[in-house]
DNA sequence: GAACGCCTAGGTATTTATACCTATGTATTT
DNA sequence: AAATACATAGGTATAAATACCTAGGCGTTC
């Protein structure tokens, strides 16, 4: 197997050095590039936040613990994926890696091929979510550009109002709806109202407060 | 708190009486109903599919375990959520079972007011995946009612395609698309393209083979 | 062979949406 | 005071969707 897109990054956190060796190496062997640090703050300061990756975390460290280090990384909004590794921790410590979205939790020793497999996942699991981010962020920049009416008159075109519906409601002329729509479709670089809709509803950018349908 | 909607159950499986009688009384006393079992097969025996709640399930149990009940509810696409209680389970189960789905895996003693809070946690997570799949199947009988032509024609409506476009790609009249397209709107119970969009996307209907937007 | 479902496609009329244009009042910013 | 951004709304024209109607061809089922 060959991982060699050059900007993903497996990081492994190990106080142990012999840990980090041996891991190192197994996982470099499958492609990937590995970065090693002994303890959470200097993963925390060499993380490279535009690439895609993920972290394999030993639960017993000195100073901050790799399910500490987890807190910190939610508290800080950093969302890599966490495969924790662990040479004496209990279920309580599982179950809270795992509520707070670990992809699995290891005991040592563990099958190398179990872990090779859960980067792999871990690493896809990163890059499906960057996508996702980085296409919010382009839809969201365009909705941020919208005036307070425009965004008004977006809710009602993408809740299957039509243009006299929207003014009857709204209370303005159907022209004035005309040009407000017509600026909406122009700043969300929608080509017509199924795109739009289509935009809207990937990313729950409105207050969902309509029911699209009903269930009889 | 009381949670006398009368059709939500909360199922408890533990071979072991004093359990099973110790935390029915605290379950009850939250206001919940609550079915007790002291084997796997009784609980699938008795289950009540039509019906949303949660399942407390111990891990070691002789027969069929915890985690196999788990693997059994898998296979037969039963989604109850499922909140694990262990006497004598190791870190590898623990895994297994959230890498399943599991809600949460408490070690006996455990606090009442997380097994409470987790109770809810559950329940409130099958009432909503049951809501999204009823609509989701309100949806898929109109889908499927909709001939393979018809399907097609949606498929071109939702990517934003006109009927002139749409005639194009069929190699048919544009008045052939008229029909079709007011079949399908008819079908689907659809106002409008807005609502038609709605519908289709908010339970991937449609094969997506198509990208909604480019990110630049 | 008749009935049915489906794809096909035309006629006609109405309603909507879209694309241009202009223009005024108001509030905010410079 | 001038410039800017925004909501408002009209004129005119074209394009598109929608709602009615009819109807032939084709394959399956009864």
């Amino acid at each position: 197997m060959d991982h060699n897109s050059p900007n993903v990054f497996v990081y492994l956190v190990d106080d142990e050095f012999a840990v980090r060796d041996a891991l190192a190496l197994l996982i470099k062997a499958s492609g990937w590039s590995v970065k090693s640090f002994d303890c959470a703050q200097d993963f925390l300061n060499n993380y490279y936040h535009e690439f895609p990756g993920c972290l394999i975390l030993d639960v017993k460290m000195p100073v901050m613990g790799g399910l500490e280090l987890q807190e910190e990384l939610i508290k800080r909004n950093i969302k890599i994926p966490i495969i924790f590794i662990s040479g004496n921790a209990d279920i309580p410590d599982s179950a809270k890696a795992f509520r707070a979205g670990a992809v699995d939790f290891l005991e040592k020793p563990f099958e190398k091929s179990i872990l090779l497999e859960r980067i792999d996942e871990a690493v896809q699991k990163d890059i499906k979510a960057r996508q996702q981010l980085l296409e919010k962020a382009s839809i969201q920049d365009c909705f941020n550009r919208l005036t307070t009416r425009e965004k008004e008159v977006l809710q009602l075109i993408v809740n299957s109002h039509s243009n006299k519906e929207a003014a009857k409601i709204l209370d303005v002329s159907p022209r004035t709806i005309d040009a407000h729509r017509a600026r909406v479709m122009d700043k969300m670089q929608a080509e017509n109202v199924a795109a739009l809709v289509t935009m809207v509803m990937s990313h729950e950018l409105l207050s969902q407060t309509f029911a699209p349908r009903e269930v009889q």
